[in-house]
DNA sequence: CGCTCCACCATTTTT
DNA sequence: TGGTGGAGCG
């Protein structure tokens, strides 16, 4: 072991580059061996100091480039720090690591890969990756119930995010295991615990899996993010030699951000430090605000009694910002005490604002968001004219990506440029979903949907009538969209029923199959990237049309064009064969694990409003900021556990006391206000567009000192406002000629379509988008024929075995949609094994009274028809029951799914108007492998009525033609629409 | 004061 | 579709 060296350098050493630095900075910069927390404090000069540190250690020759290592995050921050100690050594100092943590790690572990058994080249996968990694091995996983089969996918992303939280913990695969196995010893304890049992069951299966998945990622050579330092650490914890190598390389090392380190970096930065102990590192506790992804504020916080004998530099001279705004900071920040660097270890973290006094900090509260939007694009149009600052150096901060929308709206409305940084959503721009709609044809021409959103895309401009009468005959002749234009334009008159076509239908359709047949030729010999390249440059040349436009929004497709290319481009760097028919389903998948890559940049980004969330405000500043929606329950936002938590037993990060989350939140806000240089404004509304009325967030206060907000008078919608949301759409191809006469026939499906989404019931049930059936609902119908066979024999008197039974559902099986043989099978037995239960649970009761008891009645000018899966009437009493091939945990959520149940009001409704008695109940009988639920209701007038209502709804909403969609999250998350639907697609600019 | 039901609303991001 | 928290009831 080498000596450690001693401090030996005078305090005049590298004076050169310590100019313009205050003594803080300097002792910090000039600080010799040993461990080092600088406490800096935001604007306090973070990175120079580092920078000028690095510098130093070269220039005063204490260390040779190569023997310094500094460690930052993002790849943004590791560049900058490399410009600066660029400019400050003045020669090359190229073997000087400045690098993320991960980067890092990539870097030694392909040094030592064999050191560890992995491949030199092992490939390091994107969450999109991983996702689908697990589902093709799905069914070589121990699982059970994180792999419901009806939704194999359900967990994948959860277990994966867990997987890569336990590895920020450093919690190996047999640390998980001893956890659930201690977990498991405790139920032992304690036999009569059914909470703690299934805690431990689900513990145990997590254990297995997290252990299979890695073994089965190291036998094919791949490498999480986690793993990057998990791995890491490895290799330094069991090779001796490897870490004395590299304690001996790194003589310094420094952290930038420290206290967004999670523990398993600690461990790595504690061992390269181990011998030598030059470790410095830089941070604000006060600006901590990524725990949900692992970082650990106790390790700055408890810094000190990791390396007792360091010496602590606090940085609180503060060269951004106003007198003003600090005061605002520190007001606030105090009320995270005692769980503060500042309040535990008694320093003073103040700080000092070297700027002259500015504006005051605005505060100002507004009725609507709208309103909110317009006063913060006024205000900005004001600063900009005035000279005050230019659009690039002011920013719009927002707790969520989706509270930017009505600042953009408003930004648009004034012509100020603007750019916000959480633009993702690459696959739902037009553009790119019209080449996508391509691809999937060229793999699967009788792919329908595709057909239909490319023939009446602008490419083709197919004339709509032409289209949705092609579209309905297809699918009342059960033939492909495909076939029926071959047929309209191969063999003319073939069809009698398409007479009707224009014959600039019939053009473009001969145009787009002509087009297809070009390109289905050459996609099975050429790769992928030139198929589509042709498609868009050559014939029909829609992406030449758009290179030569000089329109902006034009502009800004080409740009989301290039960024697909490059997707094409990665498949075709790991795939064996590069072709279309392989790219599909490769995309397919990366779009359903969640990859979500952003969109172009537009144009003007160099000089814009800059509108970002407050994590990414991070480390930047301006000359004006504007925090924005500061409302209880959205700042701070309320408490949201991930899907499948760490263990609280497994997590190493422990604070004393206080609400955690409520202090993440207010350090957010701290960084917040900290961005700002001079002008400062906090900005809320009463409306935010729901029925509550939202309250001033508790941080303004605290920033601002004020007293308790005394409420005013309630709020009230500003009429104009709610006539906007209740008119009509102006116009579009939402809207279908109002037919104000025309009886409509509506089924229970119909009016649960439209109500759920207007644009989807035109989908489905007037233009007939034909659609993959999803394998939850052909395993559902399976079951409701073979259930309806039994239950059609005991009507007849007749019995029906068991055996029977499962051959009637496997004689209507179809094999649609399923993730994989294993999953069909798997799901197949479940079936099997349902309907014994059902079976023992049936042959124990009566015969029904009806089975598929047809009805119809009317309601005004309307007719309402549907089946009755069944209706038992026995001693006077009546039950109306259904059917259901979804889960459900027990009895009494059962129960609460009979109550709520739509159908069954609108049931109920059906059998009274028939027999003008209500029945006395109504059941659904959930059939699962465990043996039949049964849920049971009672639907009165009342529920009744509400039937009555949603039909009229309905009704009204169709005969007036108002398709308009109603997109959210949840509703367009299962809608199999989604990839073509105009709701949810970018056009290009915003609207207002 | 504690429980249950019902209405309401759906993060943050890097590698 | 699911978790949360407020309101209302016992």
């Amino acid at each position: 072991m080498m000596s450690e060296p001693t401090d030996t350098v005078s305090s005049g050493a590298g004076a050169m580059v310590q100019e313009g630095l205050n003594a803080a900075q300097q002792a910090a910069v000039t600080h010799g061996d040993g461990p080092l927390l600088v406490i800096a404090g935001a604007g306090t000069g973070k990175t120079t100091v580092i920078a000028h540190r690095i510098a130093h250690l070269i220039n005063s020759k204490r260390a040779r480039p190569e023997q310094v290592l500094a460690l930052t995050f993002t790849e943004k921050a590791a560049a900058e720090m490399e410009r600066r100690v660029d400019l400050l050594v003045p020669y090359g100092f190229t073997d000087t690591w400045i690098s993320t943590f991960h980067a890092f790690g990539d870097r030694i572990l392909r040094e030592h890969a064999l050191v560890l058994g992995l491949s030199p080249d092992f490939r390091v996968l994107t969450e999109a990756e991983q996702a689908i990694f697990l589902q093709e091995h799905l069914f070589d996983l121990p699982l059970d119930y994180f792999r419901p089969l009806g939704n194999p996918m359900k967990h994948v992303r959860a277990l994966l995010q867990l997987f890569s939280r336990a590895k920020d913990e450093d919690i190996s695969p047999r640390g998980y295991a001893a956890f659930a196995e201690q977990l498991e010893q405790q139920t032992l304890a304690a036999p009569d615990d059914d909470v703690l049992a299934e805690r431990a069951r689900r513990e145990v299966e997590i254990a297995w899996i997290y252990r299979r998945y890695q073994e089965l990622m190291a036998r094919e050579g791949k490498l999480d993010f986690g793993d990057l330092m998990t791995k890491t650490l490895t290799l330094l914890r069991e090779h001796p030699l490897v870490l004395q190598r590299m304690q001996e390389r790194f003589r310094y090392v420094l952290v930038d951000e420290f206290q967004d380190t999670n523990y398993a970096q600690l461990q790595i930065v504690k061992l390269l430090a181990a011998t030598h102990r030059n470790v410095t590192v830089v941070g604000d506790d006060d600006q901590s605000i990524f725990k949900f992804r692992g970082a650990s504020i106790s390790n700055i916080l408890n810094f000190r009694e990791e390396f007792p004998e360091s010496h602590t530099v606090v940085l609180v001279e503060n060269y951004r910002s106003t007198p003003a705004i600090l005061d605002a900071a520190y007001r606030l920040i105090q009320h995270n005490n005692p769980d503060r660097l500042e309040y535990r270890e008694g320093v003073d973290k103040r700080l000092r604002p070297q700027n002259a006094e500015g504006p005051v900090v605005e505060s100002v509260a507004f009725q609507t968001y709208q309103e909110e939007a317009d006063w913060v694009a006024g205000k900005i149009e004001e600063l900009v004219e005035a000279k005050a600052c230019p659009p690039g150096d002011i920013a719009i901060l927002v707790r969520r990506n989706s509270d930017a929308d009505p600042f953009l709206r408003a930004l648009n409305m004034k012509g100020i440029p603007w750019s916000f940084s959480g633009a993702k959503g690459l696959y739902d721009r037009e553009e790119i979903r019209l080449v996508v709609s391509f691809l999937r044809l060229l793999a699967d021409p009788q792919d329908s949907l595709s057909l239909f959103h490319l023939a009446g895309s602008e490419i083709y401009g197919m004339p709509g009538v032409d289209l949705t009468l092609c579209n309905a005959y297809a699918r009342r002749k059960h033939r492909s969209l495909y076939e029926v234009l071959l047929d309209v334009t191969k063999r003319p008159g073939s069809v009698p029923e398409l007479s009707a076509l224009s014959p600039e239908g019939i053009a473009t359709a001969t145009a787009l199959l002509g087009d297809l047949d070009r390109y289905l030729r050459k996609a099975t010999l050429e790769p992928t990237g030139r198929v589509l390249y042709e498609f868009l440059m050559e014939r029909p040349g829609y992406g030449k049309r758009l290179v030569r436009s000089t329109s902006p929004r034009d502009h800004q497709r080409v740009g989301n064009l290039a960024a697909f290319f490059g997707l094409v481009q990665r498949f075709g760097e790991v795939a064996p064969q590069d072709r279309v028919a392989g790219f599909v389903p490769y995309l397919t998948m990366l779009i359903e694990a969640g990859e979500d890559p952003p969109i172009a940049e537009g144009e003007e980004a160099g000089d814009a409003v800059q509108v970002l969330t407050l994590h990414k405000a991070k480390g930047l500043e301006f000359e004006a900021v504007f925090l924005a929606g500061l409302v209880e329950k959205r700042f701070p936002s309320v408490d949201r556990k991930d899907a499948i938590p760490l263990p609280d037993e497994l997590i190493k990060d422990h604070l004393p006391s206080g609400d955690f989350h409520l202090q993440e939140e207010r350090r957010l806000f701290y960084v917040g206000v900290t961005r700002a240089r001079r002008h400062l404004f906090l900005t809320r509304a009463r409306d935010y567009g729901t029925k509550r009325e939202w309250k001033r967030s508790r941080f303004v206060a605290e920033a601002l000192a004020l007293p308790k907000e005394h409420e005013e008078h309630p709020w009230r919608a500003a009429p104009d406002a709610a006539i906007a949301r209740a008119a009509p759409p102006p116009e579009g191809e939402a809207a279908l000629p109002a037919q104000p006469d025309a009886p409509l026939n509506l089924s229970h499906y119909k009016i649960d379509d439209y109500l759920t989404c207007p644009l989807k019931y035109k989908y489905v049930h007037i233009l007939r988008v034909p659609v993959l059936r999803d394998q939850a609902v052909a395993y559902g119908a399976a079951l409701h024929r073979a259930v309806q066979a039994y239950n059609n024999r005991r009507l007849q008197g007749l019995t029906m075995s068991s055996q029977e039974l499962i051959d009637a559902f496997e004689a209507h099986w179809v094999n649609e949609g399923f993730i994989s043989r294993e999953h069909e099978e798997a799901r197949l037995r479940e079936g099997r094994d349902a309907l014994a239960q059902f079976h023992a649970f049936a042959e124990g009761g009566e015969p029904p009274t009806f089975v598929e008891k047809k009805f119809r009645f009317q309601i005004g000018q309307d007719t309402v028809t549907g089946f009755l899966d069944r209706v038992d009437e026995r001693d006077g009493e009546v039950a109306i029951i259904d059917y259901k091939s979804s889960m459900v945990r027990d009895q009494k959520e059962a129960g609460k799914e009979a109550r709520e149940s739509q159908q069954l009001a609108l049931y109920a409704l059906a059998y009274r108007e028939s027999v003008s008695r209500l029945p006395d109940r109504v059941e659904l009988h959930f059939l699962t492998p465990g043996g039949v639920v049964v849920g049971r209701a009672l639907k009165a007038e009342k529920e009744l009525d509400r039937a009555t209502d949603r039909i009229r709804a309905a009704a009204t909403g169709i005969r007036a033609g108002l398709f308009q969609a109603t997109p959210s999250p949840w509703v367009c998350g299962f809608c199999a629409f989604r990839t073509i639907c105009p709701a949810t697609a970018w056009t290009g600019e915003r609207e207002g």
